[in-house]
DNA sequence: CTGAAAGCGCTAACAT
DNA sequence: ATGTTAGCGCTTTCAG
């Protein structure tokens, strides 16, 4: 068995009591008998038992995240900035995968953690309602990303999806395509999408607002649709359109930059130029973008920030001591960068 | 404050023990009662609470991976992997980063957590000495992944470094490949290497031995060294090289796919074709290998059952209730594959 | 300035 | 078949 607190205090002569003050620079402990204490520890190898610790407290000191897959770049990249915006607040981050691939699995999997061994979550949310976060989250403080139910009852941070897209296909229809196609979204008319807040929505308002701003409509004619948002998805989707002669698109628009590699493997391997023939841009600006051939034009959103914001959102709740949905839910939405590389860098 | 189960004993009319005994499903509660203390409990929207479950048990049901990087593609996928495979075993599997970018940190944050929530961690120890991870793991089971102390006293799960690594370099020989390059190792004879067990250079030893058999000397000259093994730093130090007029090669085995994507995008940036002027095959089998052009040879370990071994050998280990390293280490070596896709596809 | 003692919520002997 | 009870290791009043 490890070394308890009482070991330590017995070997050093004190009680329990002081070990604990001693540890965590309590004043009101003598210095000297500290510096004993902590002496005797060390010399112990003593650690003290989270387990413990969080019961008493009430904290864990641990905060999560959780995402649909670890392994996709956004993701990543997002969780990675987390972690180190954690560490800088002196709490641990840890990552969490809710998805097995095999769908229904999500809610079984955040039940078991997701609010019991931390202090509270990030949460990639994708097809839970509110009710089922509330349920979730039972007592403990929840951001979510790109929540589904905009301005909803928790707090969120956002990619920016309507401005985002908007820019991403005004910068394809200023470098002189005429014919733009949007790769991963399902088509509904302008209003119908203003109802929805789902991220793929979302970014379909921002393109219906750049075609009526270059006076044109938007069809559904104009979208390729996506099962996931996975790369494998995108390559194919786009590769049936190209073999079927249905392709008509002088520009894309990948909702994702995941689906843009898609989309531009696809096109290679039909022997269509990038950007000549086709410009691509995606969105999100992960860092293999600009590895890709050619490099990837993206609507670069400020991963880091969004990731520092939630934590941020997160931790000054958790100082609260909130308890289920907030009186006053934050929502905040990060910032973007049109990135032009290779993908649609043409002189019009 | 959450519902406890004192709460559920109370409205069941029963006592705490039983609902603690129903909730788990214990033959010892009739049937009956059971069904009804289950049914209070959802009513109430009871959750046990792991932290004092943990602290009694002495078992959190949680095991951790710690990782360098969350964003790299091939610890993202390992993860992925860890993730599905404790899922499928009924245990939660968590991630974490113990780099912060800045040097140091690995200790500092793995300390605070490793060991102490978790019931055990599969671990990438980079840096860390035997007398460090033994420190950090107080206790607790631990699995390395490429153990720097190859045979080393801990359980470890291997990539087939040697093996592939010889696999790779007789592939582009057998291409016809008269000059080989090596990037990302530094470069050292083969019987100093033999007694080094890091990653890049038990990789190197089977370079050694492709080129033996193919009756050359590798020398300091044929590699290319890098600081970390980021795509950044494989894509600088490749452009130095050719800029520097240093480059007469006609075959590239880098260290990791993530190294050959800095590589790849090197050779383009400087006209050279790839596979007719340079063929490269890289080492991981991540998946963003099928999408860069031209596609990504590689020696495509198997990591999802590196993953596996690696959740099945820790589980054991918790299993049988170990502390501190292991009386029979078990080292587990992956497969591979030699995957030839574009970058090294040419007729002889 | 330090020690004793009461729990945090749960589990598992042991009693009933 | 169910209830009672004694902790798991720690924090934190409250006494001394």
């Amino acid at each position: 068995m490890a070394v308890t607190m009482r070991d330590v205090a017995k070997a050093a002569g004190v009680s329990p009591a002081s070990v604990s003050f001693a540890l965590r620079g309590d004043p009101r402990i003598k210095q000297e008998t500290a510096r004993h204490i902590i002496d005797v520890a060390n010399r112990m190898n003593y650690s003290v038992n989270i387990t413990a610790k969080s019961l008493r407290s009430g904290r864990t000191g641990v905060i999560e995240a959780a995402v649909f897959q670890l392994d996709r770049p956004f993701y990543a990249q997002l969780l990675a900035g987390v972690s180190n915006a954690a560490f800088d607040r002196g709490i641990q981050a840890v990552a969490q995968q809710i998805s097995t691939g095999k769908v229904g699995h999500e809610k079984s999997i955040l039940e078991k953690v997701a609010n019991k061994f931390c202090d509270g979550v990030i949460l990639s949310a994708g097809g839970l309602s509110d009710a089922e976060i509330i349920e979730l989250s039972r007592g403990k403080p929840v951001v979510l990303l790109d929540d589904q139910s905009y301005q909803g009852p928790f707090d969120s941070v956002f990619t920016p999806c309507e401005n985002g897209a908007e820019a991403a296909v005004t910068h394809l229809f200023e470098i002189g395509c005429e014919r733009v196609g949007l790769v991963g979204t399902d088509f509904m008319p302008a209003d119908q999408a203003c109802r929805s807040m789902r991220v793929g929505d979302r970014r379909l308002i921002g393109c219906h607002r750049a075609f009526e701003r270059h006076e044109r409509t938007l069809t559904k004619a104009d979208t390729i649709q996506l099962f996931d948002w996975g790369t494998d998805d995108a390559y194919r989707a786009v590769s049936r359109r190209i073999e079927e002669g249905d392709f008509p698109f002088d520009g894309l628009f990948c909702m994702t930059d995941a689906i843009a590699f898609g989309a531009l493997r696809a096109l290679r391997e039909h022997g269509i130029g990038v950007p000549d023939d086709v410009a691509v841009i995606g969105f999100d600006g992960v860092r293999e973008g600009s590895y890709s051939a050619p490099t990837l034009s993206t609507i670069a959103v400020d991963i880091d920030k969004l990731a520092r914001e939630a934590v941020d959102i997160l931790c000054e709740r958790i100082e609260e001591g909130r308890c289920g949905a907030p009186a006053m839910p934050k929502h905040v939405t990060v910032g973007y960068e049109v990135l032009v590389r290779e993908s649609s860098n043409r002189t019009r």
